[in-house]
DNA sequence: AAGGTTATACGAATTATTTCGTATAATTCC
DNA sequence: GGAATTATACGAAATAATTCGTATAACCTT
């Protein structure tokens, strides 16, 4: 048995993390000043702490409880779990067709030359990956 | 007041939006079928049909009671829903910005060389439009 | 026409998420 | 030291999504 992959992140969970990647390790109350400012509303205090201790428990997150105020920090790396969401939601919404959501995203929303020649830049690397990947399979260390 | 656009559907309701997508209206014994095919386990047909009901009060599908079998059918386009999930997914999960997105979708997932090409073929269709856009930014009709 | 089959409607249990109130303990400030 | 403040823990309500059982009506088969 190997420990289990921390799971799906929720969409009030991903805020918390997004703030957690963006400024590093916080009390709760830092974490819910900043979720109050990007937001509409006021967020309860006691919401953003109970959404932490259940993230605890998922292992999203670690905490510091050395002093009084807990210190939480993520226990996700970002570009893991975007990825992991980005899969689930292809899967989802596009049948899993990676090809069908960039067309969709580059369609319908506005891009900017500046990224698109970014995406062009990307799309090179990848082919010159992939094209000394197949003159020679095996690939040491 | 006007009437109010279909809510996001959810991942069951998505899972049933592409079955009418791909197949035409269809009855509540056809969606059932097909979904518990594409599944592990079978579904149960009154899970189905409860769900098409909620999607109809939802505006998500139409039916057809004419007959003692009603005949569902899509009542949102395949690529304004998706329109619609991407931009929720790529706020929720990319702070808004598709450019990331399409980054983690090439490099992190496997892309063809034909999907490759597929999107270079995008790109430059994209920028051909901004081009000819920019140099005359009032469109007519 | 009677009995089996197939349909819809509806209620309700289950689970997950989000939210917040209240209790209680630790800390800080006169 | 005692009052006010600030922290965590915990319970629980509200909402949504998913699932299915049961009731009942319509249809078909013989």
């Amino acid at each position: 048995m190997s420990k289990a992959p921390p799971p799906k992140p929720t969409d009030s969970e991903l805020e918390i993390l997004h703030v957690l990647w963006q400024h590093g390790p916080a009390t709760v109350r830092a974490i819910n000043d900043n979720l109050s400012q990007r937001r509409q509303a006021e967020v309860g205090y006691t919401t953003t702490l109970k959404i932490l201790q259940l993230m605890l428990e998922k292992a999203l997150v670690r905490r510091d409880d050395a002093d009084r105020s807990h210190v939480y920090r993520a226990a996700v790396r970002e570009q893991e779990t975007q990825g992991l969401l980005l899969n689930k939601f292809v899967d989802a919404t596009f049948g899993g067709s990676a090809l069908k959501l960039v067309m969709q995203a580059l369609g319908s929303r506005q891009t900017s030359a500046d990224e698109l020649a970014q995406i062009r830049r990307l799309l090179n690397d990848i082919e010159i990956q992939n094209s000394t990947a197949t003159s020679d399979d095996d690939e040491h260390a």
